[in-house]
DNA sequence: CATGGGATTGACT
DNA sequence: GTCAATCCCATGC
């Protein structure tokens, strides 16, 4: 028993997942996510969903969209540019394409594992660790096999929302690294999070409130 | 079967 | 700020 700290024994239920896809990003600021020993509180969320041409069911049903549209509650994963692997939450009923992608963490449990499997040393930071959706999945670990997976009783596992963020001041902004449907502020990140990926959104200027 | 693009990152100027 | 690394798969001939 080595976390002995850290009980993440409940997972959230796969009907978490099965509500609009940006609601469930908003929810899942604060919640933990874990693999073997290594664990984390989610800081950033993205959402994408089927009916926007950033979405990669945008195109419909493929072998590489089928975890999209399939049950929701289950990882999907995928590879970015060739290098990086993207962990992502299917959400909304079965038969509609949509995920949350997990973009940051707030490492909690396993920092020294983390720190190996990322390549630093022992002195780098912990907001180095998993300040990026490709960082925070080589962090813990998380390969191409788990696409599929189910969340609540797989590798990959996400917990509910800790007790001490209850209330995570959210701030809304573009989602990165997309050309298509620029205009949705579907990226959700926690405000002054130093876990938060670059670039950080501005507490003023492009604020909760939409535009 | 060949090609091109991508929900990124880190190193370098 | 710019740029290369590198692989899956959708699309087109």
């Amino acid at each position: 028993m080595r976390a002995s700290t850290l009980d993440v024994s409940s997972s959230l239920p796969d009907d978490f997942y099965a509500r609009p896809v940006l609601e469930v990003a908003r929810a899942l600021i604060g919640c933990t996510v874990e693999r073997e020993e290594a664990a984390g509180v989610i800081v950033e969320t993205e959402a994408y969903h089927d009916s926007e041409p950033a979405c990669h069911a945008f195109v419909g049903v493929t072998p590489r969209t089928r975890t999209l549209f399939g049950p929701p509650g289950r990882a999907y994963v995928y590879r970015s540019y060739g290098i990086h692997a993207m962990l992502n939450a299917v959400c909304e009923p079965e038969g509609v394409g949509a995920a949350v992608l997990i973009r940051a963490l707030e490492p909690l449990t396993g920092i020294e594992s983390m720190r190996a499997r990322r390549g630093l040393a022992e002195t780098a930071p912990v907001e180095d660790l998993c300040s990026g959706p490709g960082k925070l999945a080589q962090a813990l670990g998380v390969t191409l096999e788990e696409n599929g997976s189910s969340l609540s009783s797989g590798p990959v596992r996400i917990g509910p929302r800790r007790a001490e963020w209850a209330d995570p001041p959210i701030v809304a902004g573009p989602r990165i690294g997309i050309s298509r449907a620029v205009e949705l502020r579907w990226r959700l990140c926690v405000a002054g999070s130093r876990n938060v990926s670059r670039p950080r959104p501005s507490a003023g200027s492009g604020g909760a409130a939409g535009r």
